[in-house]
DNA sequence: GTCTCGGGTGGGAGCGCTTCCACTAGACGG
DNA sequence: CCGTCTAGTGGAAGCGCTCCCACCCGAGAC
């Protein structure tokens, strides 16, 4: 139960107000305002009386008020471009979303949760962000299609992308992960164990993990003097996966690795390759990405690249309020985060 | 590009305000007020300059300014109770996001994202929806432990569950479906069809619709004197769905038809059930539940239970903003929408 | 011609908060 | 013992908006 008792019949109505703290502490409302906010030049016993105060209250201060005054809102948007099952079944997503959530926490600012198809729709959203109601954004970005970058930048609020920006990616403030060498290690890891045959499923064209990863694999191949052209495309999921798996054995019998740029497309590539009586990694050996969740319960465990998602969500967040605290717009800094290798049984 | 007019070297440093506006159209800041806000009781004339006025400075009206007075906020919580993965891959969750996020969209609302573990997560969460940020929430119920329905009824916050609340269900406004009735419609096809030997993969124990479709199932099964004993839950995940197709198999190598609580599950089913050679429907029908996005792509297409769910977000927001508008605090009405039985192949 | 009446208008009072500034005491070095 | 600080305080000025209210005036009623 809130421990917030509701105002007695002390305030006329509505929920009691700075003033009322004020009187009841015997102070001012200045000395009130500043004890709430800090505690900074005021001496113990006032501060006291406002803290007693404020508890028999019941006292929140009024957010509206307040940031008109401050010109602040304390609340950051999160901005989906384009909201489809893919973004939300996405792990990445889902984990950078708690991640972000769990840091504007941390400052004690809210998640306004932005969701808009290109079109109407993004209309509407850029008027919003014009409008004064938020601090600044952070922008999954995702799709090829998508110039919120551009448009962020003109408008001149602070935002943080996750995920390199297709258009105005040296205007705008973001952080990645360096997918290219990703997809470099695990496809390294299978050339080293002395795979020869290796082939991709890869993700979707239209989106830069997608794109990299699979550069990554490309290049490592060709370096190694292998043929680059076992390439299946799947979307990340999991039946994706197993319709890309299926096509590549098809096409290729005979080949000795996969290199996945989803855990969940190679979960479903494992269960093709048990389904056709090859043994992992023995016959041949799989390497995942992304290694959250899916990983460890998988059979056998999947060899996969992390990346530091955590980390990224954290880093963003920090990116979008140094741009907030200095009132200078946006910068154009840009964090690459490496990934990591993860061994365990699938390679 | 955005057509917003930065504001000239007219107004000093900030966003025009009200006031320029109202100068520059030659009226008064209150019918500039007017204008902007419906027009009523303003002559053509004024109500053009105004028009005029704004776009040519690109004014915006300041929401803090505008929500001190009016005293509502014009955005609305969607609180999340346990963001876990479960959440955010149940497509019955993301399409009632979108929806809801639709309807608040025609009425120019705000969604506010609100993610809250139990514990001091959740002490934050609330100190926020009873500190006038939002004019009200809707939830998404879904975990049997979580008792934020008392709080929002005690708080006095206009609400609207999408899902029956654990508690409370007597005192807060929300939507649902007749779960059990769609688990008795899944069920009663199958005894229709002749199945005798039917099992059921049920959704987690802790979540209203998991127990109702289990219900509903169980409910039928008697009635028509078969045995209810082939019971396996699953998490909604295709996996999980495989896992305990698996497990049934093992224990009734005879059954003739599977009820899933979710078409997620029944796709794992599906595939379990080719992998052991059995044809759908002929030696097995399957039904699933949801109908959103995954009975299409099944093979063959799943035959399953639709839940309104489009309908159900447009009802919990319009639940929500009768009690906004009537600003009459949380009232106990319910609604509850139909399943309704697709057929397509697979049963 | 005077008397309503009501659409259209502007003045002005706040909404609840932060913050600038002027002021008072004591503390402290000279 | 007298400036000179500095910590603590309250008065008051807004932040940008809505909306009550008083006012004006032309149109219709008598």
């Amino acid at each position: 139960m809130p421990r917030v008792n509701r105002p007695p019949s002390d305030s006329p109505g509505g929920a009691p107000t700075l003033d009322e703290v004020a009187r009841r502490a015997g102070v001012s409302r200045a000395t009130a305002s500043r004890a709430i906010n800090g505690g900074n030049r005021v001496s113990p016993a006032a501060l006291a009386a406002v803290e007693a105060a404020v508890l028999e209250l019941g006292y929140t201060p009024n957010p509206a008020a307040r940031s008109l005054v401050t010109r602040r809102t304390d609340s950051v948007a999160l901005v989906v471009p384009e909201p489809d099952e893919r973004v939300f079944s996405d792990p990445f997503f889902v984990h950078t979303l708690r991640g972000v959530n769990r840091m504007l926490a941390t400052r004690d600012l809210q998640l306004v949760l932005l969701l808009a198809k290109p079109g109407e729709e993004e209309r509407r959203l850029l008027r919003y962000l014009g409008s004064r109601h938020i601090d600044g954004a952070i922008v999954v970005s995702h799709h090829r299609s998508d110039r919120l970058a551009d448009h962020l930048a003109a408008l001149g609020l602070p935002c943080a992308f996750v995920g390199r920006p297709w258009t105005s990616a040296d205007k705008v403030a973001y952080v990645d992960t360096d997918n290219v060498a990703g997809g470099r290690a695990a496809t390294e890891l299978l050339v080293e164990r002395g795979c020869r045959r290796i082939a991709t499923i890869a993700g979707p064209g239209d989106m830069a993990a997608g794109i990299d990863r699979l550069d990554g694999w490309r290049t490592t191949m060709r370096a190694a003097g292998l043929s680059d052209d076992l390439v299946e495309h799947g979307d990340f999921t999991e039946s994706g996966g197993e319709a890309a798996a299926r096509l590549l054995l098809e096409r290729a019998p005979d080949l000795d690795g996969i290199v996945a740029a989803s855990d969940l497309m190679a979960a479903g590539a494992l269960r093709v390759l048990a389904g056709s009586g090859r043994s992992v990694p023995g016959d041949v050996a799989v390497v995942g990405y992304d290694d959250v969740g899916v990983p460890e319960r998988t059979t056998p465990q999947l060899t996969t690249v992390r990346n530091p998602i955590g980390e990224m969500a954290e880093q963003a967040v920090r990116l979008l309020l140094e741009q907030i605290d200095d009132q200078r717009g946006p910068r154009p800094i840009r964090v690459i985060f490496p990934p990591a290798l993860v061994r365990r049984d699938s390679a």
